[in-house]
DNA sequence: ACGAGAACCTGTTTGC
DNA sequence: TGCAAACAGGTTCTCG
């Protein structure tokens, strides 16, 4: 589901509704999602107030009162929502999580493949946390450069595709960007990872960066599951370049995009704009 | 150690 | 039209 632009834009959506609020009380609907929730999920959340609303990844963390981050990953699926504004179907049968607000809003977590998954951790042991602590930088951050992306890739030897899509060394991009990222710097998606450096890095971080930019931008993409969390829906969709678009002629050369399946998932590309 | 594939789920779209 | 197969934005685990 949600890469990290969604994400991004459903945090930007959550952030003005919840901060300040205190969460009177939580329901909880089933005992896991993709993983069971922590011992005492509800009863530890209860009566806190949320502080913060910030995003690592693909991650959401809210910051609640004493120190408690709540992590919340939305999986394939997995989505926020105020009851009664919409969506009613979605969380009719799949709203897992409710948090009753002190305002009298009721924001449902909901998620019909339940590949998301939540977690909390005590004040300063984030960087011990099992979901966070392997993760690579931020695509979006200073770190992240064509001359650190060489380096990163130096000795892979996986395509490039699927080194783009290990969290480990960049994290937070998706199938969707990793596909449209690499149209954008002109390379295969098929090329071993070790092969780029220098000048191909350098329009690669470049891509990455503006890719994710442009959907931010757009207010993310909304497939069928993604709703922003104000209601309103993304629009980037319209203007991919590649992702889910085999058969149909290349924006830049007319060539047809190819779909190929690399470590099990759909990449699409323009065998004569990717080298 | 590292990479590919399977597994985890349900809903929607595609193809015969 | 109906039904089965294929496919979907992610992560973790297992196996070679």
């Amino acid at each position: 589901m949600p890469e990290l632009p969604e994400v991004e834009t459903i945090r930007r959506g959550l952030e003005p509704r919840l901060t300040g609020r205190r969460i009177l009380r939580v329901e909880l609907n089933r005992p896991d999602l993709r993983f069971p929730f922590p011992a005492n999920f509800a009863r530890r959340i209860k009566g806190r107030a949320i502080l913060s609303v910030e995003r690592r990844a693909k991650y959401l963390l809210f910051g609640l009162e004493n120190g408690l981050v709540l992590l919340s990953h939305l999986g394939m699926s997995g989505r926020y929502g105020f009851a009664g504004e919409q969506q009613e179907r979605h969380e009719g049968k799949h709203g897992h999580v409710v948090f009753h607000l002190d305002n009298g809003a009721k924001l449902i977590y909901s998620d019909p493949r339940r590949f998301g998954f939540m977690d909390l951790i005590e004040a300063g042991s984030q960087a011990d946390n099992r979901f966070l602590r392997d993760l690579g930088i931020e695509p979006l951050g200073n770190q992240f450069s064509g001359p650190w992306l060489a380096q990163a890739l130096r000795g892979r030897r996986s395509p490039i595709k699927a080194a783009l899509l290990d969290q480990r060394i960049v994290a937070g991009l998706g199938n969707i960007y990793v596909c449209e990222a690499l149209f954008r710097a002109g390379l295969s998606p098929r090329r071993l990872a070790n092969t780029l450096a220098g000048a191909r890095t350098e329009r690669l971080a470049d891509a990455v960066r503006a890719v994710l930019e442009a959907a931010i931008a757009a207010g993310g993409s909304s497939l069928r599951d993604f709703a922003a969390a104000d209601g309103g829906l993304g629009y980037f969709q319209h203007g991919f370049d590649v992702y889910d678009r085999e058969g149909e002629a290349c924006k830049r050369c007319n060539k047809k995009i190819q779909r190929i399946v690399q470590s099990g998932r759909s990449t699409f590309f323009c065998p004569k704009c990717q080298r």
